[in-house]
DNA sequence: GCCGTTTTCGGCCCGACTGTTTTCAGTCG
């Protein structure tokens, strides 16, 4: 699928564009229709085939002749066009902090500035803070963005700025707060944060920015005003906070809460409707006609409450009613547990008490397979065994345990147990745990063909702080999971998060069922399941989607249709 | 460059903080 990777050029060509002072609507124009590429759940290239892409949002004719021209000839001269002149990586300086497109122009122009040492050059010499607009307080400021600088833009998963938020929302409650909560692409559950964001009202909001700015892992202020600060983290994250009077909460948490295409769509229905909406209320003229609650702000527009895992304009504004989301407290099982028996730390019935304790009816064991050496992977005679002892707790808690396995698909697709073994088993998850860029479409067609595999599990095999994931033909995945009916896994492992949302909903849009894992090699891992939850409400999942919110009973029977 | 039952031309979200400014541009959320 090119989705991406014609995004990610339409993106630097609105960078570029922006760059040589390009009218500032068209760059806007790039960067809209780069984003809902990079959203969009159905290959742009079935899209170009059909001849529909006018019909994608930010996509008109210029921008579909461009899309047309890369998709039959791989190249794109608009693209070539943009980034003449400009050096190699020349660009990424755009993601230092305080670093713009203007003043960086203006040190390509007046200085002949053209790479990261020339700009480094620049700052210390002097040179830079002696032209126009510039001053040696600003150089100072890209002397500090300068030394935390990567070209990379640094993304960091939700399950750890979860804890982060957690730390950070405690020392703010040692302040003067009323009301706090994580808003941005914290609170839309996004399953990688680029910065954390704290909503709180307050009685004096300058008094609480000041706390916020002595939190005590603060490594650099970045702002402090009276309604807003920003702070640097000794860990290097970003964290915004945000202050506004009570009875502004509801409009500054939707304001806070984005995403930022969310609200400026949102913005300009509103203003299509004479009203207008800030982070301190939705006002027609002079009179403020909703601010307190979030709902009141969408209903000023007549439009209903939208869950926040939904508000990326998906097209989720434009929607008549709002689908049930799966909820936090449906999930009734986790399909995706490591024991002692392998690489985990707990034994089956430490596990099946905690499950009991979470409220769950029913829990399954997967342990690696025996090629997964490094994972101490079982044999067949461990797992038989296992199932003795998972007979024996099964009964003694009474929680259903699913005797089940995480069989490694091996290169060429075929599985590392039997079937004659699989059979036995009550749930089959198959998965590759290779890291190869070996592209690896064709081992799990192959297994997911196999109808002993229930499940195939990180799919992808991206790691959110590691690696992108194999070389993999997601949609031919999807579409041989739909026709074979094997679900596929949201691996809900903080680093992992496989299916992405995007590409859970494009699974539930063909048909397939999603599975839930929490992947735990211990108890504490089993409530990542929230986080799956989180990208599974992202990708509009409901219900009938999702595997875990069947009840025992429903999902033997569905396992059971399978073999 | 995109878009449209109020427009096919003339709009395109709205506000805070900083530094340099003598009235606001740049950057960011
Ligand atoms: N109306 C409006 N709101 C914005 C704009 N930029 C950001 N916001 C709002 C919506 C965002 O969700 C929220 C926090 O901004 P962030 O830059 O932190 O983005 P967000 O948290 O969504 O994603 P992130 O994971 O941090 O990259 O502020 C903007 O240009 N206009
Ligand atoms: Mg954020
Ligand atoms: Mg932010
Ligand atoms: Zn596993």
């Amino acid at each position: 699928m090119k989705n991406r990777e014609i995004a990610g050029m339409f993106s630097r060509i609105g960078d570029a564009l922006e760059f040589k002072g390009e009218m500032p609507f068209k760059v806007l124009a790039y960067r809209k229709a780069a984003r809902v590429l990079e959203d969009l759940t159905e290959d742009i290239e079935d899209i170009w085939k059909e001849g529909r892409l006018t019909s994608v949002p930010g996509v008109g004719s210029g921008i579909a002749k461009k899309i047309d021209e890369y998709l039959k000839t791989g190249k794109m001269r608009k693209y070539r066009e943009a980034m003449q002149g400009i050096p190699d990586g020349f660009l990424d300086l755009l993601n230092i902090q305080g670093m713009g497109p203007k003043t960086l122009r203006l040190a390509f122009d007046r200085l002949g500035v053209r790479s990261m040492e020339d700009l480094k050059r620049v700052v210390e010499d002097g040179s830079l803070a002696s032209l126009p607009g510039m001053g040696q307080k600003k150089v100072d400021n890209i002397r500090k963005g300068l030394n935390v600088f990567s070209a990379e833009e640094k993304r960091i998963s939700i399950g750890l700025a979860l804890e982060i938020a957690d730390e950070i929302i405690a020392w703010m409650k040692k302040g003067d707060v009323n009301r706090i909560m994580a808003a941005g692409s914290l609170r839309r559950m996004k399953e990688t944060i680029g910065d954390i964001d704290i909503l709180c009202t307050a009685p004096d909001g300058k008094a609480i920015v000041e706390h916020f700015t002595n939190f005590l892992g603060r490594e650099r202020i970045l702002a402090k005003g009276d309604t807003k600060g920003s702070i640097i983290i000794k860990e290097g994250y970003q964290v915004d906070l945000r202050v506004v009077p009570d009875n502004c909460f509801g409009a500054a948490l939707q304001y806070f809460t984005g995403s930022k295409a969310h609200n400026v769509k949102l913005r300009t229905i509103a203003r299509e409707k004479g009203l207008k909406i800030s982070e301190y209320g939705v006002f027609k003229g002079e009179t403020k006609i909703a601010g307190k609650e979030e709902e009141d702000v969408y209903s000023a527009l007549g439009l209903p409450w939208i869950p926040p895992e939904m508000r990326e304009d998906r097209g989720e504004i434009e929607l008549m009613e709002m689908p049930e989301l799966v909820d936090y407290s449906a999930i009734k099982g986790d399909l995706h547990v490591h024991s002692i028996y392998s690489d985990g730390r707990n034994s089956i019935k430490e596990i099946a008490l905690r499950a009991k304790a979470m409220g769950y009816e029913y829990i399954a064991i997967t342990d690696h397979s025996k090629s997964a050496r490094y994972a101490g992977g079982l044999d067949e005679d461990r797992l038989k065994r296992q199932a003795e002892e998972i007979a024996k707790v099964q009964e003694e808690v009474g929680v259903r345990i699913l005797r089940g396995s995480e069989v490694d698909i091996l290169r060429d697709g075929r599985l590392d147990f039997d079937d004659r073994v699989l059979e036995d088993l009550d749930i089959v998850v198959a998965a590759i745990h290779t890291s190869s860029n070996q592209d690896m479409t064709d081992a799990m067609v192959k297994a997911c063909s196999n109808p002993h595999v229930d499940i195939i599990a990180h799919p992808t095999g991206r790691l959110i702080s590691r690696r992108q994931g194999y070389p993999l033909d997601i949609s031919r995945l999807i579409e041989c999971a739909a026709s074979t009916k094997t679900a596929l896994e949201i691996n809900c492992y903080y680093d992992r998060l496989d299916l992405s949302d995007v590409n859970a909903r494009m699974a539930r849009d063909a048909g397939v069922k999603i599975s839930l894992g929490s992947d735990a090699h211990n108890l504490g891992m089993m409530n990542s399941m929230r986080l799956g939850v989180g990208v599974a409400r992202r990708a509009w999942l409901t219900p009938p989607d999702v595997l875990n919110t069947f009840s025992l009973d429903r999902l033997e029977k569905w396992l059971n249709e399978r073999v």
